[in-house]
DNA sequence: ACAAAAAAAGACAAAAGTATCTAAAAGTCC
DNA sequence: GGACTTTTAGATACTTTTGTCTTTTTTTGT
C-alpha cells in the first residue's frame, strides 16, 4: 500500500510537476517524463491516458507527438488529478472501511477523520500545478 | 486500496473500539469481535496476533480464553495500533513515493504533505481507546 | 483422563494493484 | 507513398494484500 495516493497517482503527480516546471517545453513524450520523474514508462503511459480522458492532458500521436496540458496549469488543481486517478476514496470514503455509513449516527472515529480529511481536501483544492511548479 | 489505513488496521480499529466500549466484558473471542465489527474472523485473528506481539492485547487459550487489553485503555493510543499494523508508512514515508528523500532539498509537494500529516499524527497520538469508547 | 474450546501457526486461495509486452492506429516528415 | 515515431488498446505477468482453511497447541471444565 502506498502512503496516501495510489502508485499511479504518485507517478502522475511527480510527472506532471516535472512538466509544469519546464516552462519552455510544451509537449512531452512518455519516456522523457518517466525518466525525469523516476517512474516506469509503460505504467505512466496508462495513467496519462486516464488523465486525457479526464480532461487534464491532451495527447497527439506521431513524430512530434506526446502529451501536453489541456488547460493552463494555474487552472489544474491537485485534487483534479487525485479525483481522476484515485476516485473519491480519499475525499469521501469512510476511513474505517464501512461501506454504507456517512455522518448519520457516526462512530467515535468519525469526527477525527473529518478533522483530518478536510485540510487535505482544502490543500489539494487550493494548490494548482502552476503554484507547485514555482517552488 | 483502502482509504488511509490497511484493511487489517481498519478491522483492528473497529474491533478494538467495540471491545473498549463494552465496559462489562473483559475477554473476547475473535468470532464475537468479528461479528460486532463486521470483519472477517480469520483475518481479524491474524491481526490480533500482531497486536499481541505488539503489546496491545493479551491472549489466552482454552475454554474461557480469548483476547483482552494488555494495559488500561486510556493508555492505548490510536497511533500505537497504526504503528504496529501499518508501520511508518503514514507517519514517515514520502507521499509521492520517493524512497530516499526526506526534508533535504524538498520537492514542491513536501510542505503540503507535512501540513497534512502532522495533524493526523497529532490526532492519532492524542486519542486513546478510552476516549474513543466514550463517544 | 477426557472432551471441548480457544488461540497459534502455517499452508493455501482469491483479489487487487502494479508492471511489462505486443500489436494496432494515427500522425509526421521525407 | 513510405518509413518512422508516438499514443492507444489489449493481453499478460508479477507482486502484494486480503481472505480462507487446516492442523497443532494450550487451557478449561467435566
Ligand atoms: S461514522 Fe465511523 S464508520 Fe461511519 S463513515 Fe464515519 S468513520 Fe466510517
Ligand atoms: S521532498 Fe517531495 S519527494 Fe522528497 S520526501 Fe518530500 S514529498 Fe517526497
Amino acid at each position: 500500500m502506498a502512503v496516501v495516493f495510489s502508485r499511479a497517482c504518485e507517478y502522475a503527480l511527480r510527472g506532471l510537476i516535472v512538466m509544469a516546471k519546464a516552462k519552455d517545453r510544451e509537449v512531452w513524450r512518455v519516456p522523457d517524463v518517466a525518466e525525469e520523474s523516476n517512474s516506469p514508462a509503460p505504467f505512466l503511459a496508462k495513467t496519462f491516458q486516464q488523465l486525457v480522458k479526464g480532461g487534464i492532458l491532451n495527447s497527439s500521436k506521431g513524430r512530434r507527438g506526446g502529451f501536453s496540458f489541456a488547460r493552463p496549469i494555474d487552472e489544474i488543481f491537485l485534487i483534479d488529478i487525485v479525483n481522476i486517478l484515485d476516485g473519491q476514496r480519499l475525499t469521501y470514503d469512510c476511513a474505517l472501511g464501512m461501506p454504507d455509513c456517512h455522518d448519520e449516527n457516526p462512530c467515535p472515529f468519525h469526527v477525527h477523520w473529518r478533522r483530518i480529511r478536510q485540510p487535505l481536501i482544502d490543500a489539494l483544492s487550493e494548490e494548482s500545478l502552476a503554484q507547485m511548479a514555482k517552488k
